[in-house]
DNA sequence: CGCCGAAATGTAAGCGTTTACATTATGTCC
DNA sequence: GGACATAATGTAAACGCTTACATTTCGGCG
């Protein structure tokens, strides 16, 4: 034989190496690290020392690819830089931690294309399974997904007539009961500053809810009277100045989230219009904040916490092979709170 | 030889089969998926319809075990809930992700220990590099990323006499700044509702660093004057609520952070005080809404974008083993708003 | 005390890549 | 056309674990 170079190993200590030193087979060492019990006192006590002595730490991609899961779980959202994302994700790590699982997660900027990428990559390392937002994707993604059986969900929205596992509030629904809630306190001129619906389910389904609304009352929105933004502070301010500039505001403006609303309001106090007296305005998700905005905000509460612990409670089921409900409904529910009141003059 | 059973293989397409169907050795498809430029033209093509047609991702796990780098990057973070911290991730990752990696995220709470443990479990992980927050980490994490030879890095604080790697700004200077500014336009008695200090660097830091200054122009802070408390903007209005109960109530108060100034300037608004000339309030971090708050928020600009990039850099270059810069501090800037004026009444 | 089933342990074959070294093809230059 | 240097490829040994199956040990029991 040969003289090789040797490859260099990660000079790290390995199972083995503890193995050897507490006096047992590599397989003992195993078990141990995944069930104590099920090795006997003595030894169990020889391993406990020499992974202390040896500072041993699991190879995990060593037990990935013998074991052929990761324990590590994905998730896709469009983007962390938002209260509310970031609020559902913080609770599906926490959640995913408690199970022994680490979350690695991606942002798609809102575009199903990147959201397939980052997929892509997700996969290569090798995720047990995969949280998405929304429930339009690439088809491409769905296809993989199911080519390689691996466990994903949908989250914030739900659609009784989906055939994807999803955990969320229907969007839709949603707004219908805002919209009515302020027909009902007599609104008759609406103004709409939705999110960008293009690649956006959640904002497409926001918008539908109102427009359907207020048609079923005989109102039409005039074109002006709904503008689409990103979730800018700042171009939702523009987007209010361009609504308070038409020949008849809106009495009431609805938002596609609190921040869009935050905008509108502050551009309202700016140019020295009374909220809600002079206008009614209401958002969406709401945010921590929005308790506490002066004056507090009207809006839809979005129970993102419970939405992240559930989405990851499903995939860790689908992956020790339980049963969990493929379905949940989650209930989004009105606050009413300063922001809104009865136009002043009928 | 006994017959064994076959221990089930993943059913996912391999490398070997990739290299089969194209009628080459796994070594060609390896260097191809490497350095595409290092295999022969003609071979390439096969190379790349057999990958399509099977639909070949490669598998993580077994790539990171053979070559010993996993090409993922670890991030603990505080919280992922919070505004700034996500600003940060999101860079971070974006940068990440062009350099073909991935990041994997966890939280610390706040607390020295979860951090050790999440970094435990990122090292399992095969992280190539972990970010962290601040400088004061557990004794146990510094050892064993030393003993590792782990990359990583402090973001969030500079200091000048640190003798581990960071990005940030130096946040005992930023409060000097702030403070200066408000003692130079006549400011006398002050507030401070800082953050909590236990186990958190920047939060102490920059509470030494307004107290420090005061102290300097032989101004002592009453008890009863200094408060910690969460970045919740509910909790901040509570200990806004008693700095106003003060018998000389403050005419400037300085918190920890943005939110924090939210909580405040809010119970001063429901309370009938008027936001600056009553009392002066200045946030730090810069948060978007910062901006357009009303009134808009004066406060200390945290580039947390930047950091999060350039601690982005700084692993890459580490893993790659290119120099870069060990020490990157980077500037906080005073953005003076309309939530500070000169005191009414002097 | 020997026997038996169950529990604990050991043995060693992969898991799907990368990569050191060996081998073979391709140019280049006289 | 031959001698080389060089580039492209192939071969097969790790990488550090898990786990199927084999073997040993243990605790009762008759």
């Amino acid at each position: 034989m040969r003289k090789r170079l040797q490859k260099q190993p990660s000079g790290e200590p390995t199972l083995q190496n503890v193995a050897a030193l507490a006096g047992v087979s590599t397989a003992t060492v195993s078990r141990y690290l995944a069930k104590p019990d099920r090795v006997r006192e003595e030894r169990r006590r020889r391993i406990e020392s020499a992974i202390t002595e040896l500072n041993y730490i699991p190879h995990g991609a060593a037990r990935a690819l013998a074991s052929q899961r990761s324990r590590t779980i994905g998730a896709i959202v469009p983007t962390l830089d938002s209260a509310i994302f970031a609020t559902g994700i913080q609770a599906f790590q926490e959640r995913l931690k408690e199970a022994g699982y680490t979350l690695l997660v991606a942002s798609s900027n809102y575009s199903h294309d990147e959201e397939r990428t980052e997929a892509e990559a997700l996969m290569t390392r090798g995720v047990d399974g995969i949280m998405l937002v929304g429930y339009d994707h690439h088809d491409q993604l769905y296809k993989r997904l199911r080519q390689k059986n691996l466990p994903y969900i949908n989250t914030w929205s739900f659609r009784r007539d989906s055939r994807e596992p999803c955990i969320g509030f229907d969007n839709v629904d949603a707004m219908v009961r805002l919209t009515t809630y302020l027909l009902d306190i007599g609104h008759q001129r609406f103004g709409v500053i939705a999110g960008v619906t293009e690649g956006n389910d959640r904002a497409d389904d926001r918008l539908r809810g109102i427009l359907q609304t207020l048609s079923e009352r005989g109102l039409a929105v005039p074109d002006g009277m709904v503008i689409e933004c990103p979730y800018e502070i700042g171009v939702s301010r523009q987007a209010m100045k361009r609504l308070l500039a038409q020949n008849e505001p809106p009495t009431a403006v609805i938002c596609g989230n609190d921040v869009l609303a935050y905008g509108a309001i502050l551009e309202c106090q700016s140019s020295g219009r009374n909220v809600p007296d002079d206008v009614s305005i209401a958002g969406f998700d709401d945010l921590t904040l929005s308790a506490h905005f002066h004056p507090p905000l009207t809006t839809m509460h979005v129970p993102s916490e419970e939405m992240g612990q559930r989405a990851a409670d499903y995939l860790l089921a689908c992956v020790n092979d339980e049963a969990g409900p493929t379905y949940t409904e989650l209930e989004a529910n009105l606050i009413v709170r300063g922001t809104t009141a009865p136009p002043r003059n009928r």
